[in-house]
RNA sequence: CUCUCAGCCC
């Protein structure tokens, strides 16, 4: 059975799904891995219907989801938007689980998507003193892609100030919500910060949200040196 | 053996 699992999460990761799939069909005893393995592979690969149906397949089956099945269902609501189906599963997670920190990180991730920033801030909240940098990523992100600059640009505040480090993830948010409000100034600090401060390397996710950033409040020039400066190809 | 955060277009 282990083999057979690796076999499903293999494939599933390379994007062969008939071939997991295959695999999964013709196994002598599947037990959880297997159908979290199948359930995760069909979520990785966008194929969110069949996500979603195997779930309550192993379900009619007797099966127990756990925070692996789970996780992957909080990525199928958020990939659909589909906070109807991501409060069922936030229900199951707080009937099933000790709290764990992924999925609460997904939960974020889950309400933040679909509009519901309050509810999303709630579960940071809760998380206290647990949350890890990827809380702070989904977070942030949240604020910044629902056009929330400010409180992005106080999030990543607070989480300096608790001394947790950035990731490059960190950055594109803060230079995405710069961008959007139109801090010309307050970008142009983080970028220099990301790479002088905390030593991340510029990738074109930052350069872009700059070169958009500078470029569209009348700073042409810069914007051409940037792009002239970046060590890749311009989009 | 499963593994959470940005990354379609606008």
């Amino acid at each position: 059975t282990l083999s057979w699992n690796c076999m499903i999460s293999g494939f599933g990761q390379m994007g062969n799904l008939e071939l997991a799939r295959d695999f999964f069909e013709r196994m002598p005893r599947k037990n959880l891995v297997s159908w979290n393995s199948m359930i995760a592979g069909y979520e990785k690969n966008g194929d969110l219907e069949q996500a979603i149906k195997l779930f309550c397949h192993m379900q009619l089956k007797g099966e127990k989801p756990d925070r692996h099945t789970l996780s992957s269902l909080l990525s199928v609501c958020t990939e659909l938007v589909d906070m109807h189906l991501g409060r069922q599963i936030h229900q199951r997670v707080i009937k099933i689980f000790i709290p764990d920190v992924p999925l609460n990180n997904s939960l974020v991730t889950m309400y933040a998507r679909c509009g519901a920033i309050i509810e999303a801030r709630v579960i940071f909240d809760d998380m206290k003193l647990q949350k890890d940098v990827v809380s702070w990523n989904a977070m942030i992100g949240g604020y910044a892609s629902h056009g929330f600059a400010a409180e992005a640009l106080e999030l990543f505040g607070a989480m300096k100030r608790l001394k947790v480090r950035p990731t490059y993830i960190t950055f594109i948010s803060v230079l995405n919500a710069c961008a959007h409000a139109g801090l010309v100034e307050q970008g142009r600090m983080h970028f220099k910060s990301m790479v002088t401060e905390f030593g991340i390397e510029p990738r074109v996710e930052h350069f872009s949200s700059l070169v958009d950033l500078v470029g569209r409040h009348g700073q042409v020039e810069e914007a051409m040196d940037l792009i002239n400066s970046m060590p890749f190809e311009p989009d």
